[in-house]
DNA sequence: GGGCACAATATTGTATACAACTTCGCGGAG
DNA sequence: CTCCGCGAAGTTGTATACAATATTGTGCCC
């Protein structure tokens, strides 16, 4: 079976221009260019995208559905800012599906889906080592989805998907560690039980990298809002 | 906390129109009055609506995120025809979930909560004396969702509505008993439970009551395809 | 009569024009 | 000086016009 979805995140040149556009726009957000909050014109993107504003709509909207993005009717989109509620959901969630997804991995993996799995995990350390932080985080969350594609449930994976790009906005906003990225050592050791083809103890690992993820989250509801002017300003 | 979400799936009049608009599609479809495979015409929507071509297409994008319904691109939008893997997919994906809701509406449900779930419930069967199959249908798919809503994730809520909006399209397709709407009995009992705050019952009754209701599907692949014209009319 | 090419029709995709709303700035009244 | 209201500018919401693509129908050729 082919996979559906490109695995890179990247629309072909051929497909529905308002996908590429939304697939740019996520991965800016995913690489932390876009900042929660930022706003997100519709003149504007359609002129750096060379479209009409008819196209930027629709991808706004897809983003919309996938919580990146928020609109505001007659005001505008822009980049979500998850509340610490949302924030613990997601993480919630994450913990609730995550685990059964690896579990199913290090069950189905075949050795090519282990090898793309490694190649992903040397691209990560490449881009750490290139200082492309952006690219870097980047990969680190679409690992997460590449094991959940294995696991061959597209329902599932497309849950997890959209719960990774969130999770992006999420660290953004409420990361305490400056690197809150996976560390690569969890990665390299979950490949290395899916690869070992040990279902138990790859759910284990990967609940107990999500839980370290987790608690490298300042969720305090008093510390950080969802950042408005008036609240960074406000102390003027 | 006031609940963001409309119980009832109906749009408020004066709500953005394409979500009016997709709101009633949806529920034409949970209520099967729009089969699997129906082409959804933009300009005939458009007509019944009253209004322009621009809302009816935005409605269909939000449905076929939803994946309720299914663009081709160039050829139209029709109503998803999900396969079996999908089907079985989208009821491990319940399975995975709305325990863990269940136990959680257990924990936190307050007197207000049983009340509602609980003329839910005479709605359901008010809806099934009446003999009005589809609303029962729809009702009986929304107790799910009240129950999810109770637990008060909506991270994991927004995944249970639509997967209960998938699950309509797959017991129009595979379910082999006639009535494969969730037993009352089944609902009775639950909703007892929950209010006798009792989680791991309600875990396990949920877990059970999704079986049942999986077990009653016909998934065999070879006779239910996406059932396609000409797969339908083969035999001549 | 069957099959293929081409024209006619219908439907979807995109851009643009206009309407509605929000926001910002100005000016006057208190 | 502050506050309220009004008007201008800018942005988003919707409808429509046009372009591109798919589908259907027709007629010609074999």
């Amino acid at each position: 079976m082919i996979h559906p979805i490109s695995p890179v995140l990247q629309a072909p040149s051929d497909a529905a221009p308002d996908k590429t556009i939304a697939m740019a726009v996520s991965r800016a957000i995913h690489e932390h260019r876009l900042a929660p909050g930022a706003k997100l014109g519709e003149d504007e993107l359609a002129d750096v995208y060379g479209v009409s504003r008819t196209i930027v709509r629709a991808a706004l909207r897809t983003l919309a559905h996938e919580q990146l993005v928020n609109i505001k009717r007659n005001r505008g989109a822009y980049v979500a800012q998850p509340s610490p509620k949302e924030a613990q959901e997601v993480f919630e969630a994450r913990e609730l599906l995550e685990p059964r997804t690896a579990r199913e991995a290090a069950l189905r993996a075949t050795a090519a889906d282990v090898r793309r799995l490694k190649m992903h995990i040397a691209k990560e350390h490449d881009a750490l080592d290139r200082g492309d932080h952006g690219g870097a985080l980047f990969l680190s969350g679409q690992l997460h989805v590449e094991i959940a594609r294995i696991a061959a449930q597209d329902t599932i994976t497309n849950f997890i998907e959209s719960l990774i790009a969130r999770s992006s906005l999420v660290v953004a906003l409420y990361s305490r560690r400056e690197s809150a990225i996976c560390e690569h050592h969890a990665h390299d050791g979950l490949v290395e039980i899916i690869e070992a083809r040990n279902p138990d103890e790859a759910e284990a690992l990967m609940k107990s990298h999500l839980v370290d993820l987790h608690s490298a989250l300042n969720l305090e509801a008093t510390t950080h809002a969802p950042r408005s002017l008036k609240d960074v300003l406000g102390g003027l």
